[in-house]
DNA sequence: CTGAATCCGGTCCGATACTG
DNA sequence: CAGTATCGGACCGGATTCAG
């Protein structure tokens, strides 16, 4: 029917598994997807994949963020393990920031969704335009 | 240094490119992670992922989510094609919606995102609990 | 250079009531 | 059964200003 239907299955029964649990507290799963769909998280999480980058020079790569966003995702990104902040003692400052290991292992699963969404957006384009000329 | 290391080289490379690009317009990678960290689309996308459902029988399986928000995330998942909806015209009307294709291709990614999820949760927990107590 | 603090508009989204 | 319409609070996030 479609490729990888055999490993998607799989996928919706490990998922069936996971909402079945009565689920004390807030589904962990939702509480992640909630970050990556945070506006700025995945794209701070790309861009230091590249490698270690100081604040300014995050905030030169990624242009568009504000002072407030950036400096505030970044102690999300920090609170939750995905990325170590290391501080220089000069003058004057300067602040490190880099993936660990936990945040480099997230590369893959965010890669395959971009991937995904590179290949799908052509479809999705011409769906939405269909659907808005219909209605 | 971790799993998976050259493969997420690879996405590295390919993220680099596609920032590149001058992007005329906003970008659609975001676009598309927008709707990934939209609370409700996923939630039902993985629920559509078993098969057909009706209306009700989606808001039974969702609790949580209003009949408003059911009823917006699934306008907004038909027009971007994920999700194809059919209308029998019976007495009381009854109506099915099911994943399209482009729906199911989307299994396996957020499949191996919910997957670091779930797997990762302890680490990002026990990051946080240590992270709150030192501030 | 690396933030923190404040103000404020826009948007999301839940609750409620109503319709065919 | 499958929606639509409206109200209102909460929160996200941008702009600006101040600080170590």
């Amino acid at each position: 029917m479609f490729e990888g239907q055999d490993t998607a299955a799989i996928y919706v029964a490990r998922w069936a598994d996971a909402v079945a649990t009565p689920a004390a507290g807030p589904c962990p799963v939702r509480d992640v997807l909630d970050k990556i769909g945070d506006k700025w998280s995945m794209l701070l999480v790309m861009t230091l994949a590249a490698g270690p980058r100081r604040f300014n020079q995050l905030h030169r790569e990624v242009p568009d963020i504000s002072q407030k966003m950036l400096t505030q995702t970044l102690r999300d990104l920090q609170r939750d393990g995905l990325v170590a902040r290391q501080v220089f003692d000069t003058k004057p400052p300067s602040v490190e920031y880099r993936l660990t290991d936990l945040g480099q292992s997230l590369i893959v699963p965010i890669g395959t969704l971009i991937e995904w969404a590179n290949k799908s957006i052509p479809r999705i384009e011409a769906s939405r335009t269909h659907f808005d000329q219909v209605s």
